[in-house]
DNA sequence: TATGTTATGCAACTCAATTGCAAAGATCAG
DNA sequence: CTGATCTTTGCAATTGAGTTGCATAACATA
């Protein structure tokens, strides 16, 4: 809710402030599961798409948010923490996709292993999805 | 090669093994990375998109190829092993997307852990990727 | 051969993602 | 304060993957 809060925090990632962008990260903050470009077009009706999408990827290259591919076909984005760099495999999780409600939540205490990959595959990133039902559609 | 190898196949999978379906199979057998349904478009040119995307679907369906849902925003199908289930988390492995040649990659030995997953998360799949370069890309 | 089922082809549509360009807003030097 | 410059936002349009309904062709079964 502390405006000041969200700018800080664009400004740790030298992202310019903007009225646009804190509301995006704010809503992202409220928000407690991943998020895609369609969520935001639903959300932020007065924006135009294409703003949408740009602080998407503005958020994605400066390390604020970090991306999942699950199988809805939407690429789906979520807040990293405080001191996270995005950087394989120490700060990536695992995430959960629930094909029925489709949203996809972020488990940042379950880490990833270290593996040891064929030689010369050179690994920067990951996405680590597990798909199935969650909380509220399994019952 | 072996055609009736793969008629093999597809019928201990219980799909009905057509012309199209065993040509679809060779590729796939032939090819060394996971394919998306634009790569079948590309090299099967005389046959129709939604026949190809059905095929597609057609041996998800009945185990012969698990989805992997990489960076590329294209799912990709890779073909499964013969005694594959693609049952959580046994069947379940790592693959690796280079983003400069946008292949992705099987890593059939190198599966997943078991992971405790907050209550009531049922999982069914998953989709483990690896993301960098690969060796043809990273030299 | 007749009949019903399955596979394939054709056409059309939806929607996420992307790009170029113009306008608006912020920043900074003088 | 003013003008020049750079960044952000909005608008319009396009691409391409994925999907569906329907008609026809191929196939299996009796």
């Amino acid at each position: 809710m502390n405006m000041t809060n969200h700018e800080q925090r664009l400004l740790s990632r030298n992202i310019q402030p903007t009225a646009m962008r804190i509301r995006i990260l704010s809503f992202m903050v409220e928000n407690k599961s991943a998020l895609g470009l369609p969520d935001l077009e639903e959300t932020f009706t007065h924006a135009d798409r294409t703003t949408l999408y740009r602080t998407l990827k503005t958020f994605l290259e400066h390390g604020l948010v970090h991306q999942i591919n699950d199988a809805s076909g939407i690429t789906k984005y979520a807040l990293c923490s405080e001191n996270c760099t995005c950087s394989y495999p120490d700060d990536v999780h695992v995430h959960f996709y629930c094909t029925s409600c489709e949203q996809t939540f972020c488990f940042p205490h379950l880490g990833i292993p270290h593996y040891d990959l064929p030689e010369n595959f050179i690994p920067s990133h990951g996405s680590f999805v597990i798909t199935g039902s969650c909380p509220s559609c399994s019952s």
